[in-house]
DNA sequence: GCACACTGTGTGCGGCGTACGCAGACCATA
DNA sequence: TATGGTCTGCGTACGCCGCACACAGTGTGC
């Protein structure tokens, strides 16, 4: 009888805790978590471009090629540093709506995306397997429970809410970091678009209001438009 | 009298056409949009690992050292070859409503992502300013002419849309250049997600329909979602 | 007690971005 | 037309990077 595991990347295996139980050779000094650890405390100081084989296992005191018995390539690294930074979603309010739910969600994931930046830099070139990533898709997924939402509703559903947080952490992160940025970008966007080329640009610039940002609430009103979208394609469902 | 025009950096200066003319020295052999064509066909060919200094050189003929005469940094790089990949978007045709127009867009936009998913990988760190990205800008204000959207409506809308597509190409970016890599992710995913700790999505994995999955159709119902949430605001500005 | 799989180390390779100094080309001015 | 100054393009070199590979030591299962 085969079991067929579908087998996975070392990585997520050690992610997983799926380890084969006592080998020969001497015991593996760490966790990879820990390797994740240090990674995720080099990337929050100084950004993606501060994490290196090198630089992670220097953090660790050891040597540089100690870290391949744990990770096969770089971007293992990557797998695993993302799975040690999300941490786990708070559990689902099962007093709030569905909307309140998502809400609370996405305000979650928002935060542990300023919380750690460079997130949004990693090249990742798989769908999400490791444990923690599950959780907050699981946590997502809760929040459509009682609506009629199919199960492929709810998983686009929850792609949707996802993009838009990723999307706009993305848009403001620089922004963030200095606060000068976007008047400098309006008054160089004022001198680029010329009404003549480019009118509907040059007219929103006349806009009032458009200096001060308010993160907080661009970030509510722009999740209540898809949230919008969201309700209207329950209430179809309905019928 | 002082022009004070907010100084632009180099390379978008130059993008601009903003050159200050005649002056002693030989002439540049060339404009900085071949240097991006160049590494636009490298980046098209091999991914944007394949663009480096020395490899867009070559392409042109030229040695390593010599770009940086039309380029400050890498980073400027990406900034030509993002004006270079997204082209001029089609005009907006006056004769559909605002959600015509909008999708119409959107799939351009989309359609340019499939034909370059390295622009999706290119780390940027600054909002765009460069021609042919404020032209895109430009097209999909255009979009909403005519609608009650205030000036601060049509952009949040816009990013909206923007965010919307971005993200969903890059969902699918690996799952276009590898059509069982959907199937084995769910495979790999019944597997991780029992349903004593993932109920959700466990369930969401019997429900039928989950292994064909239609880009297409998929793009146009997650778009339709965002739209009628713009669609709710609109009816929330005509009162 | 023995064999052997496994861990951690050292060396080294090829490639990267780019700082810097130099030769020659070309224009503005005299 | 002669000249000076400045810009272009090139060569060299440096310090990083990810990682292949061979090697020594370690501890478990037989």
């Amino acid at each position: 009888m085969e079991t067929n595991e579908v087998e996975l990347p070392r990585v997520l295996q050690q992610l997983w805790g799926r380890e084969g139980p006592a080998r020969p050779g001497p015991k593996p000094t760490f966790h990879i978590s820990e390797i994740g650890a240090a990674a995720v405390r080099l990337a929050d100081a100084g950004g993606l471009g501060a994490v290196s084989m090198s630089k992670v296992a220097a953090e660790l005191g050891f040597t540089t090629m100690s870290l391949y018995r744990y990770v096969e390539a770089k971007d293992d690294l990557y797998v695993v540093m993302l799975d040690e930074a999300f941490g786990k979603p708070a559990p689902v309010d099962e007093a709030l709506d569905w909307r309140g739910r998502i809400t609370a969600w996405a305000e979650q994931l928002r935060d542990a995306l300023v919380r750690h930046p460079w997130v949004l830099q990693v090249p990742l070139f798989e769908a999400p397997l490791s444990p923690q990533q599950l959780d907050w898709m699981e946590a997502a997924l809760r929040a459509f429970d009682g609506t009629p939402l199919t199960p492929n509703d709810q998983l686009s559903s929850m792609m949707l809410v996802n993009i838009y947080v990723r999307g706009t952490a993305q848009l403001t992160a620089h922004l963030r970091t200095d606060d000068s940025a976007d008047q400098l970008y309006a008054r160089r966007l004022a001198m680029l678009a010329t009404p003549d080329r480019f009118p509907a640009i040059a007219a929103s610039l006349q806009s009032p209001g458009q200096l001060d940002i308010d993160f907080e609430d661009d970030f509510q009103d722009g999740l209540d438009v898809v949230l919008d979208g969201i309700q209207q394609l329950i209430e179809r469902r309905k019928k």
